[in-house]
This record gives structure tokens, C-alpha cells and sequence, in this order.
DNA sequence: AACTACTCCTGGAGGC
DNA sequence: TGCCTCCAGGAGTAGT
């Protein structure tokens, strides 16, 4: 299954490529589709040449490199980017994002619209099937002012994210069913479609749950689930991205991608269907009313949580 | 302000 | 086998 980049491999793809790229200074850049580079007048690509990368951050599912003259490269890969840094013999260094094409896949693919150049010889190729992807070009200001436009809700990881602010920040979605909500940047930064199914299942709700219907324990366990699923994926690497092709790992995903197989907890099939316009795989034993729309909660069980299954 | 619909793309899956 | 159609999916924007 294709898998989108979201916060755990943004996170495993910053941290592999600050190993290898910080220090590194560009020698030249090739962008083969304009669309996909986007800078302020005044600025173009080739002012990065000659500057050295001097660290590598995350917000949200923006990867950030800072350069030592001011400037800053700004990557979000949206559905399909992928990044890989090869040295001067091919061999690659580090990779992450969308599985397609193959890691090991020849570089340029056709669909390689960004090429960047360093002193030492190595390459680090932007490749995105789907052309959504986009790097900014921008001064050091200019990177503060993009992430401020995006209203971006909070780190999930932090541990500033606490249940009282997962609470504040729910408290204007009241009326919303909890996986588009899961889905807003504004609310909680990073999460995507896989990880707010795995989510939802791992805090026994529902999507259609209204986050107003949310007890103080549906919310405990909801923030422990925030936690608890994105952290294990970052700690583990995102492992089911090996060599380029995406395999899950024995136990996750858990439900999400796992239409017909056993539920992890009790057994009976996995389920897909549409959600809020979104693909979404669900429990009908764990996530009783999973398939119903947001009228299908019932206000007298407010969690819509099933009797503890094991 | 809150929410929905539409838009951008193309590999891959499914139908016949 | 091959041709055709349609779907996925983050996030910005326009419309209600």
C-alpha cells in the first residue's frame, strides 16, 4: 500500500538526512518543474548555491534546512514527495517519504523534479508522482512567516501537549466528528489519514465520535492513543518502508490498509469505508458505530466505546 | 468563524 | 492481454 508521509516519517526522514546533509554546502540545483519551487521576488534557487546546511528541523510534516547565509529551504511533501540523498557512486545515504518509486530505483526517476548538488559529490534527488509537493526558498524571517500562515495546532510529541491542551483545543470543534478533526493541521499538527485511523482504534472511539460527546476519559485515552501511536512510529524508524517498498510490520498498521484481516484485539474483519471523504478502516466490534454517519452516535454512550474487548 | 466543495496530479487497481 | 475509468489523498482556496 502506498503510504503518505506524515509526522513519523517526516520525523525519520529529518533525522536520517541531518546525519548525512548538515555540514554539506550546494553546488548547484536543477529544477526540472518550476511549480514545485517557490520563492519571494527577489529571491530565486541558485542563491542557495555556495551555502552550507547547517541544521535540519521539523514543524508539522515542513521539513526546514537552515543555511549559513541566511537563508532557509522549506520542503512539505504533501501526498507522494520523496527524498533521497545518494553519494557520488549512487550509493543512498538516506531516503524517506513516499515509497514510489523504489528507494533503489535509479536516479532521476521521471517524476525526480528537484536536484540538488553538494561540494562533496553526493545528491539529493526530489522525486513526487503526484507533483504536490513543494520546497520554498526563503529567507531566515520568511520560514517563521510561512509557519505562522499555516496556523499549524501543536507538536503532538511535545510534552507541552497535555490532555488540558488536547481539551482547549477540541473545544472549538464540538460539533465535529472526531477524524476530520484529528485531520485539521490547525488543531493538532501532523497527524494524517493512517495514523488518525490507528488513533481512533487505539482510543476505542469512533470517527464519527462528536468530540463534544468526548468524556474526561474518551479524552485520557485519546491523548494517551496521540502519543502512544505516533511516538512508537517515530521510535521505530517506520519500519514497514523497507527498501523502498511499503510492507507493514507484524502488528501495524494496525487497521488502517487491513480491509478483511482480523482485528489485533478481537478478531472480526476489518472494515473500510468512506469517511468525511477519506478512506477509513475501523473495528465494527472495537468501533461499534464506525460505519454510521455522525448521527449514528449515541448520546448514551458518549465515547462509543465497546466493553473492553482485551 | 465554521464548515463544505473543489482543485491540484498520476500510478495503480479494477472492470470488461 | 489491453484498454478504459476511477480513486487516493494534504492542504489551500473559494463559496455558503
Amino acid at each position: 500500500m502506498p503510504r503518505v508521509p506524515e509526522l513519523p516519517e517526516v520525523e525519520s526522514l529529518r533525522r536520517d538526512l541531518a546525519a548525512t546533509l548538515v555540514g554539506r554546502t550546494f553546488a548547484s540545483v536543477d529544477v526540472r518543474l518550476a511549480k514545485q519551487v517557490l520563492t519571494p521576488t527577489g529571491l530565486s534557487v541558485e542563491h542557495i548555491i555556495g551555502q552550507q546546511i547547517e541544521e535540519i528541523r521539523r514543524r508539522a510534516k515542513f521539513l526546514i534546512f537552515d543555511l549559513s547565509g541566511g537563508l532557509a529551504l522549506v520542503f512539505h511533501l504533501r501526498l507522494a514527495g520523496q527524498m533521497i540523498h545518494r553519494d557520488a557512486e549512487q550509493a543512498t545515504l538516506a531516503s524517506g517519504g513516499h515509497p514510489v518509486p523504489a528507494y533503489d530505483a535509479p536516479m532521476p526517476h521521471r517524476s525526480t523534479h528537484v536536484i540538488f548538488h553538494f561540494d562533496d559529490g553526493s545528491i539529493l534527488y526530489l522525486t513526487d508522482i503526484r507533483q504536490f509537493g513543494r520546497v520554498w526558498v526563503l529567507p531566515d524571517a520568511g520560514v517563521d512567516q510561512l509557519i505562522e500562515q499555516a496556523k499549524l495546532g501543536p507538536e503532538p510529541l511535545d510534552p507541552s501537549f497535555t490532555v488540558d491542551m488536547l481539551r482547549e483545543r477540541l473545544a472549538r470543534r464540538q460539533k465535529m466528528p472526531l477524524k476530520p478533526v484529528l485531520l485539521d493541521q490547525h488543531v493538532i499538527a501532523g497527524i494524517g489519514n493512517i495514523y488518525a485511523d490507528e488513533i481512533i482504534f487505539a482510543s476505542r472511539l469512533t470517527p464519527a465520535t462528536r468530540v463534544g460527546d468526548l468524556d474526561d476519559a474518551a479524552l485520557v485515552r485519546l491523548h494517551r492513543a496521540i502519543k502512544d501511536v505516533l511516538g512508537l512510529a517515530v521510535r521505530e524508524g517506520v519500519a514497514e518502508i523497507l527498501n523502498g517498498r511499503a510492507t507493514m510490520t507484524r502488528d501495524f498498521p494496525r487497521v488502517h490498509g487491513r480491509k478483511g484481516q482480523p482485528c489485533p484485539v478481537c478478531g472480526r474483519p476489518i472494515v473500510k469505508n468512506q469517511f468525511a471523504g477519506r478512506g477509513t478502516y475501523t473495528c465494527p466490534e472495537c468501533q461499534p458505530y464506525a460505519g454510521d454517519g455522525v448521527q449514528g452516535v449515541q448520546s448514551g454512550d458518549p465515547a462509543g466505546v465497546s466493553e473492553e474487548a482485551g
